[in-house]
DNA sequence: AACAATCCCGACTTAAACAATGGGGATTAT
DNA sequence: ATAATCCCCATTGTTTAAGTCGGGATTGTT
């Protein structure tokens, strides 16, 4: 039941593009520096959110990447969605189309609290934005005035 | 984001012995046939559950596993804890003791996301008892006459 | 035009976790 | 005694996660 290091990687990447959303094309390298993560691995990673429409990207020099939407419209659902698969504890309550995999799902008692437990999770996971961690990081800025460094 | 068989087999495994919970002691090997789970296998996940206080054991012909309390002073969430861990999707949520591991956590816009996340699975997973299932069980049993198996 | 900074992509590798399997020992009802 | 159980440790095979490697394509800068 854990978040693998795309997930989490990823939204502090998120995060990261999220605080300089404005400022044109951020250079992978820099994102990957500054939160400690292979560049190389999140070089992958910026392709599936990419793919996922959640980021476009410069190519050349002085390229880089940037939020395709406003950080408001960004919900973490939307990134651990792009770069786990689908939000399910476990596979016959999976949102997406064509998934069926148990033939006992009808008579299934345990599927209805997978059900709940799923709804719970995407409940929480859609109410969150970058922005909101966006203005998380600013008091937190306010409180420590060191660095505002947030690694997971 | 996905519970391992560990936690899906072990439900089952529980809501068996919920469903006879009173009938002394089910040997393991009824319990892993009627949920096509290797025994061998299902042995070691009874171990757990049995170490974590859920199930008692009666060794010796005749012997077997039965609950340790009222089906519905078991939630599903000590299942789950006895099987896969502390319920968190980053380890930095853990309710375990002992557990820092990032040295960040005091400035981590992220960790109240993953908290909330955390909150919302013990939530749901805290409020389903095994009685629950049990319950909701007799009401398949009612409408569909054939069988009532149940498979995740 | 040359160059360097970028993104892009597929293949490969390593390590860990998952999902069993296997063998043998201890206990107990019949 | 015997067979049916639980109990425990070690081993194996498979899959996934996490990261590495190398090279190609694009584009701003000089």
């Amino acid at each position: 039941m854990k978040l693998s290091t795309k997930g989490r990687y990823g939204v502090r990447a998120m995060i990261e593009l999220a605080l300089r959303y404005g400022e044109g094309p951020i250079a992978l390298k820099n994102v990957a520096e500054s939160q400690s993560i292979s560049d190389h691995y999140l070089e992958q990673l910026m392709g599936s959110l990419r793919k996922a429409g959640l980021v476009v990207s410069v190519r050349g020099a002085q390229g880089g990447y940037m939020l395709n939407k406003e950080p408001g419209n960004i919900r973490l659902s939307n990134i651990i969605r792009a770069l786990e698969g689908p939000i399910a504890p476990v596979d016959c309550v999976t949102d997406e189309p064509g998934e069926e995999i148990c033939e006992q799902m009808d008579t299934c008692v345990a599927r209805g609290a997978w059900l709940r437990l799923r709804n719970a999770m995407v409940e929480v996971l859609d109410n969150i934005t970058l922005q909101d961690l966006v203005e998380e990081t600013k008091n937190i800025k306010e409180d420590e005035t060191d660095n505002y460094m947030y690694y997971i």
